[in-house]
DNA sequence: TTGAAAGCGCTAACAG
DNA sequence: CTGTTAGCGCTTTCAA
């Protein structure tokens, strides 16, 4: 193989010209006279020439890329977010590369790594969900790398973020949960060190307390962000002496691990037992019943963290903005009980 | 910003040497004494020296980039084939820069021509569902630049591809229709110039033959690959007077919309009407009930297309090997009917 | 065993 | 208006 392509200095050979002269007449530079300006670009025109950004990135020192650490691919939450990001990059004609950690330190420590050596300019990352050691990030601090996080982030470093409320958000799940008539609520909850699973469980006490439950501490499970888990999560909710009435799980695959297992244990949602999630997978309303969860904004959420990585490229290393972004509960069959009279009855 | 990244220059300015002998001694090249050699790895350690891919790209005429291009990125399947790919591709060194379609042509177009400005050094990629014309497929060709298809090919090209035999894996879901006593079978198929949706619509009429049904029209009909669609295809099905007792989605996606609509209608799955889908999704099991589909080999056919990919580099233009991988029918609840005597009794 | 120099494709400052 | 030249970072002859 290896066909190069059209170079400049193959068109200003073909018309025996200088390859400056060549140069400045594609950009359209008024220098040119008008006809050699279209002759020029006739000729780039059928030749097919590409600009080599390779040599334009060695000049300039800049590559143009953007890598992109995700831990999956295969949630709609992160692909989503990554069209966001898309976008925006697309606008300043940049490209995004995106690599998968599979919630794994190792290979997220990898992947920074790969992308530091093609280049990249810096990097927006959500955290695996192992992630509790922070040195592969503390290196691209020190050497001036834009870095950016999203959804998941290291709390103590100074970096630029992108969030949403998940106080708040779970917050209002229990309050939800409550006025449905639920007294016995439980929350599947994940790794304790994720800022995620902190605002969230913060939001449930919070929650709580407001509708003057106090915590059944049986009801508070903590699991690792997988489908395995979270099913032995739930089975072991489903063998307590008293169940629960309710279930919150951390983000829609804990919830929909959950809701089989329940589903198993012949238990009616949500009359006997009412779901939510978080995150707002598209299989919400696949499943049955559908899932009531938590959106988020996705969108907004990957064209913030790219504008946040061009300020961060335009205004250097002090740049540290953190933003803090709404969700809405969007409420379906899985949380609403139509018996609430019998399940009144269950109040502790 | 802009920090500069230490270079070989940085490296031999720092010990008053040429950099000839750095590239050299970082290479463990023989011909530079040990002690040398030690002293500036040692230094290339410390200032965290990354070789420049982009000089290096210049120079070799390579980038190491593989751009994919995939009609969405929120599927398991092409995630999984994604996941394939990089696998291979990292063996050799290379990293893949992935490219959505969204279905749509004109984007599937334009990534061809933002891949190619970014210097990919060829393509891998599964077509749009809209892709009808192939230029933008030919100038590749022409140019010799490396093109690989996977899963939905342009079958009049000369091009290296890996696909599954559809038409096989339709035909035996037939044939477990009819096993399981359906005898009014409907396909939902799709767009007809799609290879997909020719062959496994042959392999369905193929195994209504083998089966001795004869094709009934209206139980074959046409939808664009999305949930909309497939909502009015179900809907169109279920209204006709003798409705179908089973229903083949040529995709899950597919699958799981009409079975969203199937509930609807208060048709009981699969005593009713039985349901199959195709490729697999992660979310076959989380519905209820739990989907009948075929599973592809993902991983495979990614790590095949790769290796294929690498091939056409080595081997050029001329190759063109075309791969049929197999694939396997995963019964779950959705097709088999418990009350077949129930059902027999249907049999036009 | 090491250094000097050319060249990959491009831009931009400097000459003409 | 157009050409010449240097240089981005690296490898690779060719020279020493």
């Amino acid at each position: 193989m290896k066909k190069r392509l059209t170079s400049l200095k193959d068109l200003a050979e073909e018309l025996g010209i200088s390859i400056s002269t060549v140069s400045r007449a594609l950009k359209n530079n008024p220098m040119i006279s008008p006809e050699l300006t279209i002759k020029i670009q006739e000729l780039a025109a059928i030749k097919n020439y590409i600009p080599n950004p390779l040599a334009m990135g060695l000049l300039k020192q800049q590559t143009k890329m953007i890598g992109v650490i995700v831990p999956d691919l295969v949630t709609h939450f992160y692909s989503s977010i990554i069209s966001g990001m898309e976008e925006v990059a697309k606008e300043k004609g940049y490209y995004i590369i995106i690599a998968s950690s599979n919630e794994s330190l190792e290979k997220e420590k990898e992947s920074v790594n790969n992308l530091l050596k093609s280049r990249v300019e810096g990097l927006i990352v959500c955290i695996s969900q192992q992630t509790n050691s922070f040195e592969h990030f503390e290196i691209l601090i020190k050497n001036e790398i834009p870095l950016v996080f999203f959804d998941r982030v290291v709390e103590s470093l100074e970096v630029p973020s992108v969030t949403v409320d998940g106080a708040e958000a779970a917050k209002n799940v229990t309050r939800h949960f409550y006025e449905n008539g639920c007294r016995r609520i439980a929350y599947i909850s994940g790794p304790e060190h994720l800022n995620i699973s902190k605002n969230r469980k913060e939001g449930y006490l919070k929650g709580l307390q407001e509708c003057g439950l106090k915590l059944i501490p049986d009801l508070l499970v903590e699991c690792n962000l997988n489908a395995e888990e979270a099913t032995l999560a739930t089975r072991k909710l489903l063998s307590l002496n008293q169940i629960p009435d309710a279930i919150f799980g951390i983000n829609d695959t804990i919830a929909f691990a959950a809701m089989k297992e329940i589903k198993k244990h012949k238990l009616p949602i949500p009359d006997d037992i009412a779901l939510v999630g978080f995150t707002d997978e598209f299989h919400s309303t696949v499943v049955e019943p559908a899932l009531t969860s938590v959106t988020h904004p996705t969108l907004q959420m990957g064209r913030e963290a790219a504008r946040l990585f061009f300020e961060c490229i335009e205004k250097g290393k002090s740049f540290a903005e953190k933003l803090i972004l709404p969700t809405k509960l969007v409420v379906r069959e899985s949380s609403v009980k139509r018996l609430q009279k019998k399940t009144m009855q269950n109040v502790q």
